[in-house]
DNA sequence: TCCATATTTCGATATTTTTCGAACTTTGGC
DNA sequence: GCCAAAGTTCGAAAAATATCGAAATATGGA
């Protein structure tokens, strides 16, 4: 299983990121990785079929969001929250700010 | 000429708003927006068409991030810095930080 | 080795956006 | 009233994304 590929973190671009996160549901796996930790794909997919949730976590780890290490038959995520922050400041914390509306 | 749905502060989107950032034309006139104050549409038109220019404007402008009034037969188009502040603390600040690479 | 679990990849279709020309609207000036 | 300037709207075509089933891969057992 080849590695996907994943931006340094001086590398992650701003329009991927608003990109990944204008999807609702690539916005909702982002805030609870924050919120939970790590997951795995299965853990966090709604009631989609497996390849659409993967196609979800790949756009979030090409746009630099997240991370994917194996942990035996699964792939935890989590989110890069130290590089984000390093590169973004402020952007997660509204991310995450009071999500009501 | 009909005024576009313009959403009040609290019903800004951020999946709208992440939408509406993540192509570079829109980040780009939101920048300037922001460093310059207002400006007409085809101030920061690049050498689209008026047509594409003013399709990108509408995008800013539903999903938030504009205010447009009109200035004799120019339309001024103004960042809406306060309701973005106030409804996403850290996002805009974040968009204009030091834009280098 | 054979299996089940957990994804990823492929391919095709559906949906959404973007792009741009042409026609239309609004405003100010002559 | 007529014209030019500045945008908007419409409609169609191109491009990018999303969706999902089926087949392929990888890993840890029995």
């Amino acid at each position: 299983m080849r590695h996907a590929r994943l931006p340094a973190s001086d590398e992650i671009a701003l329009e991927d990121v608003f990109h990944a996160l204008s999807d609702p549901f690539r916005l909702e796996v982002v805030r609870r990785l924050a919120t939970e930790g790590e997951a795995s794909c299965q853990a966090l997919e709604g009631d989609r079929p497996k390849s659409s949730v993967s196609h979800h976590f790949r756009v979030l780890r090409e746009a630099g969001l997240i991370r994917t290490r194996n942990e035996g038959a699964t792939r935890m995520n989590a989110l890069r929250h130290e590089d984000i922050n390093r590169r973004f400041p402020g952007l997660l914390s509204c991310v995450l700010a009071k999500q009501e509306d």
